[in-house]
DNA sequence: TAGCGTCGGTCTCGAAAAGAGACCACCCTG
DNA sequence: CAGGGTGGTCTCTTTTCGAGACCGACGCTA
């Protein structure tokens, strides 16, 4: 159990990785993106142990990533993603963007696009005041308001 | 063996997560983007068993991520982001985000700020053609060179 | 030179998680 | 009633993980 405890950290990476950091919670996740809802069709896609797939989903349910639900037709269960789910989108292309950029010798294997557009979806890291566009030299970690409480919460607990 | 096996199918998705897809291995990136360097500062930074630490640094050594090397001054071994590793700067900030939305009820436990500017780092989505923001319901997937190239091989194979 | 602390790193062992595959109840269809 | 598909469970084996002792090399200092 201690980490698990990690979530408890006043850090905004370290908690959502409890939930998505393992071997299969996110190409689960890119499933669902790509349009699969099915327990079988998640199975056999990833040729995840069933076992493991129950439980990735019930995490994943339980965190409200997913939501479990009948079909409207009502002859099987279903997984959609939530609003929540949805807002993962661009971790899953910001993984894209590495990948083809470092693991795919022969160019992406697959593009992207935008709907009725010849571009492709790309994932950019800007300032949201000035827009310049940032990597990891411009940027500076400051205290925010979600640590302050975290400090004051020990400080009593 | 089954599992590493998912790194040979034609997906940018999957290929990435099978060296990133684990517990320890994008927290010991997101220290390693926050400037630590040594064996022990990871270790103790994050409570994760040397062991393994152990294994995941020599495996982020193989595939380029991290290079291990004597510091200048000879006295110690450090671990340092490749260009390589520091190319995977917006998955974490894509995943910082979404904490911030989703897992931070008390506001943002760290601002990453843009050096010498009020704005915060964003990772946003948008076409590199028509440069419009988008989500995952604006994006469609279509085969490209990696993919023909996978099936060629796998004819010829 | 003996003692001590720190460094990255290894080893062992018990606990937890993952993998495989059989099995289940349910429903529908022929 | 048989057969196939559904989501889901159970059992058993293998793999991975976690905790912590242990190691040699190095630097310092008494």
């Amino acid at each position: 159990m201690r980490y698990e405890q990690l979530a408890d950290l006043p850090c905004s990476i370290t908690r959502p990785l409890v939930v998505l950091g393992d071997r299969w919670t996110l190409l689960i996740l890119k499933e669902a993106f790509a349009g699969v809802r099915r327990f079988n069709a998640f199975q056999s896609n990833l040729g995840i142990p069933r076992s493991r797939l129950q439980d990735r989903l019930a995490r994943l349910v339980d965190h409200e990533i997913l939501v479990r639900q009948q079909a409207v037709d009502g002859d099987h269960v279903e997984y959609r993603l939530s609003r929540k789910g949805h807002d993962l989108y661009p971790i899953l292309l910001a993984i894209k963007d590495w990948g083809d950029a470092h693991m795919a010798p022969d160019g992406p294997p697959v593009h992207y696009r935008h709907r009725d557009c010849a571009g492709e979806a790309r994932v950019t890291l800007a300032c949201d005041c000035c827009g310049e566009r940032m990597t990891a030299h411009d940027v500076v970690p400051e205290a925010g308001p979600g640590l302050l409480a975290h400090v004051d919460a020990g400080a009593r607990g």
